[in-house]
Order: C-alpha cells, then structure tokens, then sequence
RNA sequence: GGAGCCUUAGCUCAAUUGGCUAGAGCGCCGCCCUGUCACGGCGGAGGUUGCGGGUUCGAGCCCCGUAGGCUCCGCCA
C-alpha cells in the first residue's frame, strides 16, 4: 500500500497514529538542522518535520529533496509545537514525524514554477501535465466531473437515455467547416467528424428513443477563441412529444442540478424570457448580459419631428435613434473615446455621438441643435444626471442595436460593472456571484446571406418556424418568420441552444427548397433523413449546452482552455504532443492522397 | 482573410532621450542556518535581447521583413 491517508485528511484527532502519504514535494524549508517539506497531493498539503536529532540519515537525504520530486513518508502524526500551528492550512494543527523516506522519482528543474500563477500559456501548453497540478486547474478537472455527473445523474432521474452516435459520420454542407477523415477502404471517399450529433438525435427520436441525451465531442474546423476550441464538448438533448416549455423545464432542472452540485447553490427557476427582439432591442445583443443597466433606450418619439436633421433624416429614412447612459463616465478619455469610436466604425456605425455631462453643462457638438423640450424629454428618457455620458446610436434597427450593444458590453468592462473574474470560487453559497439565467426566445428563422445571396437558416435547417408564421413563411416573408427556436444566456455568454424539429417530410422538403439545396442534393445528403420523416417521426425538439463554457463560467475562468485538460491553442496545436503533424508517406499512400505540393523548407 | 498587443537569464520583469561591461526577484549550484510555512543569510553560474536585414560612431531601444504567442473582427447552422 503505498499510503494510508491523502494530504488533506489528517487533523487533530488523528494525532499519535501512524501514517504514510505519498506525493509531490510542494516546497522545502531547510533551516540545516530541522528540514520542513509540505507535502502535496490533489487533496491538499500536509507538513511533514526532519529533525536530525530524531533521525539524522532521514535528514540528511532529506536535505536533498527539491520541489516536485515525488515521495513517499511513513511516520508518527504529531502536534505542531504551540504557536506554530498554521491556519492558512487545513491541516495546520498537525505535521508529520517520519521514520520512513522513499524518494520514489526526482524531478529535474521545472520549466516553470507551478506555485505562482505563470504568464506565459505557450509555456504551460508545452508541459500541460505540469500545469495541471496547480491546484487551480486540478479543481476545475474535478468540478468539471461533478458537472458532468451531475447531469448524467438528473437526466437519467428525468428518464433520459445517454446513447453514443458516430464521430466518423457524414459531410453536409450547412454550417460550420468539417473536419475529414480519408476512408482507406473506399479510396477518394471521406468522413466528416460531426459538428454535433444533430441530425443522429433526431433519427433517435424517429427510432422511438423518445428521451436522449449525450456528453458528446463536436468538431468544428474554424478559427478558434478564448471560449472556442476545434473540438468541444456539449451537453446533448432531444425529447419526442415536447413543447418548449417541456425543453426550457428540464433545461432548468438540470441547471439547477448542476450548480446544487458545484456550488451547493440553489438557482432561480423557471428563468426570465426574452424575445429575440426584445434583446436586441434593449442590450444590443442576443445573449444579454443584465448585471447591469445601461439599457439601449429608442428616441424615435423625442425626434420625430426634430429640427436636428441628422437625426429626423434617419428617422424618416424607418430607421432608429437609440441611446445608452453611462452612469458617471463623463470622465472619459480621449483614448478611450477614440476606442469606442471605432468599435462603432467596425459595426457599421458612420460615427458616434455622445454627450458628455460636466459641471452642469451638456458637453456635445450636437447638442446646440437639440430644442429645449428635447433636451427636456432626453433627460426624463435617460435619467440623464451630473457626470454621465451618452452614446447615440442612429442607424438601421439592427446596426443601432449590435453598435450600442458593443459599447454597452465595453463601458461596463471599462467600468468593471460585471462580476470580475474570480481566482477562487465562491465560498459554497456565500457571496457567489450573480448568476443570471434568461432565455432567449423566438429567433429569426432564417438570415440573409449577402455573400452567397440567399437565405440561411439561422439554427439550423431542421428548425421549425413558429406556427403562427407559417403564413409568413408560405407567403415568403422569410425575414419576418420566427422559428421554434430558444438559446439560454448565463451572464452575458451563451450555453445552449436548440428547438423544435421539423418532422414533417414536406415541410422539411419546403425548408430545403428556400436554404437554396437542389433536389439532388436532397437526396444525397438528407435522404436518410427525409426517407425517415416518412417512417413514423414523432414531433420532437431539444437543446444543446456547451458545456466548456459552463463549467468556464462555474469556474469564474476566462477561457475554456483553463477547463480542458489538453485543449489546443490559437492556431489548432496542441502544443504538448505538437499535434497536427506529418505523416509517413505510406500512410498517404494507404489512403491514396497525395499533397497538392511540397512543405514550405 | 484582417486588426491590435506582446517576445530581454529556466520563470516573472527592469534597462531615462540611441551611450551598457544588459540588471533585479524567484528558481538553479555551493556554503551557513534547529520551528518554518513565499523561512533566512553569504557566494556563484546562467544572455547571440525570437530570427534576418537596414539606419547609426554606437541598436534591447529607431526602420523594414519574418517567426511565434495572446486577444478581437470576419467565420463558428
């Protein structure tokens, strides 16, 4: 038995017994007589004492262990002397006496010191193995695991039924760029890695599953962020003979769930609502963070009939003038101006007007153009107060919002109106952060695509319109054609999204004729599906949850990198295994591909 | 595909205006130290300033190029 306790087990009461522990020498204190190491292992830290007089061959081997080399030690559990005990440290009232040391491996100097928070990621990535036994990264493993069995445990509670789908599975193209996989025995032929597991959930639900879920890996060839990976992990759902309502209640169950078994918390459910056009028109965005205010605010009825011919221009063009206050940030820097200026630019914005409010004075070059009862409406509209500052926005609805979303979402990081990042969790319910659920509901159904010059679905082209539009829909009204289609938002950041499926086999058909897909593509790439359609499909909808971003927001971390264990980074490596890599010719041969030309030397 | 920031010792960072024999803390090596918990003290080793050009009497610093890292936009049904 290599030991008898972890290193974060023994205490006051286990004093006088004999133990052994096993682990990494976190750090040594070598004071040349007495020699104090703190032992380390996933549980915790625990001090263990050589005293040369008790043990002088002990000590003296002790002398030479150095940090992360790894240990074992068998000894007496004794009391710290008075006054020294420690209680930054769980087991502080305690150490180690030992009469046994096993250096069982030493480690060569390390590339980095894993007892600071280090910098440099590329470092980190490259000894990945290194990195994760800060405790940091070693907790967010583990509430990733309580995550994850968390909802394996409610959903199979609920009557839900985990069933694996392929990863190599079949090319389509909607969506994201796939991963390939060359087939050796059907030469020229390829895999897809899926992106999810979509369109085998809803085959599911036709093979009378009726309840499925499944962690699944999804794949996706695009280029990666902090909270995107090339391949991710989601919680996936799908239920037959449901409403939203059904998909949205065990959502939250499970929600709930999980941050019972993270945070032992308790969440508000059922969580609040928001259409899609609400969203947008009161955050700027379809995944509202609302910790904070500054909500986009519309000024149509101030200037309809304004003098001030920039603005009534827009108006009577059918476009909006919105507005946010920024609560005392009237002290805003030119930088900073400049910054939010061309965040504006970026999002189609012309340019971007603001008032400044300082010393009782309204700081603008367009407010000399504004009436005295606008100025009056302005400040009763924006609860405009000494020390504000407001941004306009006057453009085309969706512009206005997505620029006036944008600075929104960057004052408050300017300010720091949202949780900061925590280094640690809440303490178990204690002082936790908001956690500000919201689903968002009633989605486009499709987006104009100006680059391919047609329409795309905007979930996916299994999503049904609402039935209510479906006159809508048949009218060809595609802009104005909602659909069965929900995302849920946790602070601002999106985890999850889904919808009612399509399981009619002419509607789909419908579906596919206005995405612009030829009947012969049909065929060859949803035939499977259309064919089962026909078959007995049960109406059927579900979700699916990032779970990355999840267990990144339960962590308080700001990248999903920090949640994985060996995630990739910007450009697609792993820079541990320096993966991609070439392969040997023969293997290229083996699946009869050959490189359109040579390596770059 | 585009933009921004970054790259100096194993690590984290300094280095006034272009003047330098490139420093500090941690780590490493050696010596000392018997109650620390970021132990302490003394000494030492460790650098082609990412790489390649250029300007200059002189470049870590300025210019051009290039590689790598991070963040963002596009993209991600």
């Amino acid at each position: 038995m290599f030991r008898t306790h972890d290193c974060n087990a023994l205490r006051k009461s286990d004093i006088g017994q004999q133990v052994t522990l096993a682990g990494w020498v976190n750090v040594t204190r070598d004071h040349g007589g007495v020699i104090f190491i703190d032992l380390r292992d996933r549980e915790g830290l625990t001090q263990v004492v050589f005293r040369p007089e008790e043990n002088a061959e002990l000590a003296r081997e002790a002398h030479t262990l150095r940090s992360e080399d790894v240990i074992q030690v068998s000894g007496r559990v004794a009391a710290r002397l008075p006054g020294t005990e420690n209680p930054n440290l769980a087991s502080g009232d305690i150490e180690i006496i030992p009469s046994k040391l096993r250096i069982l491996n030493r480690a060569d100097t390390l590339p980095f010191p894993i007892d600071t928070e280090p910098q440099n990621e590329d470092l980190r990535m490259t000894h990945r193995y290194l990195d994760l036994r800060r405790p940091r990264l070693s907790r967010n493993l583990q509430v990733r695991h309580r995550v994850a069995k968390a909802t394996r445990d409610y959903l199979d509670s609920q009557g839900f039924v985990e069933v694996e789908t392929p990863i190599l599975s079949k090319s389509t193209p909607e969506g994201a760029r796939d991963f390939l996989v060359p087939s050796r025995i059907m030469p020229g032929k390829f895999y897809a890695l899926p992106q999810a597991p979509q369109q085998y959930k809803q085959l599911l639900m036709v093979a009378g599953v009726e309840k499925y879920f499944q962690i699944a890996r999804c794949f996706r060839d695009e280029d990666l962020r902090a909270d995107r990976q090339p391949e991710f992990t989601q919680i996936d759902i799908e239920a037959s003979f449901v409403t939203p309502d059904d998909i949205f209640a065990v959502t939250e169950g499970m929600l709930a769930a999980i941050f019972k078994a993270a945070f032992n918390v308790d969440i508000k459910t059922p969580f609040d609502r928001l259409t899609y056009r609400e969203a947008v028109s009161r955050y700027g965005s379809d995944k509202p963070d609302r910790r904070f205010g500054m909500e986009l605010v519309d000024l149509g009825e101030i200037f309809r009939e304004s003098s001030f011919k920039v603005f009534r221009g827009v108006l009577d063009a059918g476009s909006v003038v919105k507005a946010i206050n920024a609560k005392g940030f009237a002290g805003i820097t030119i930088g900073q101006v400049d910054e939010l200026t061309e965040i504006a630019k970026l999002h189609g914005a012309k340019g971007l007007a603001f008032i400044k409010i300082e010393n009782g004075e309204w700081k603008s070059p367009i407010v000399k153009f504004f009436s005295d009862a606008e100025k009056a409406a302005l400040k009763s509209k924006l609860q405009i107060e000494e020390g504000d500052c407001v941004f306009f926005g006057a453009d085309k609805w969706e512009i206005a919002c997505e620029v006036l979303g944008r600075l929104r979402l960057r004052i408050a990081e300017i300010q720091e109106l949202h949780g900061r990042a925590r280094p640690e969790p809440a303490p178990r319910g204690e002082g936790a952060p908001d956690w500000d659920f919201l689903w968002v509901t009633d989605f486009p159904l499709f987006e104009w695509s100006p680059e391919e010059n047609k329409w795309n679905a905007m979930h996916h082209p299994f999503t049904r319109p609402k039935a209510e539009d479906m006159p809508l829909f048949d009218a060809k009204k595609f802009p104005d054609v909602r659909a069965e289609a929900y995302d849920v938002v946790l602070n601002g950041v999106e985890i999850g999204g889904g919808s009612m499926r399509i399981h009619e086999p002419q509607l789909q058909e419908k579906m596919f004729e206005v995405l612009g897909i030829t009947a012969e593509d049909r065929q060859s790439q949803f035939g499977h599906l259309l064919h089962a359609l026909r078959l007995g499909a049960p109406p059927h909808g579900g979700i699916a949850l990032g779970l990355d971003r999840l267990v990144m927001l339960i962590c308080g971390e700001q990248s999903i990198r920090d949640v994985m264990a060996f995630p990739k980074n910007n450009r697609g490596i792993d820079l541990m295994t320096q993966s991609p890599s070439e392969v040997d010719p023969r293997q290229l041969r083996d699946l009869s591909l050959k490189l359109a030309k040579d390596k770059k030397t």
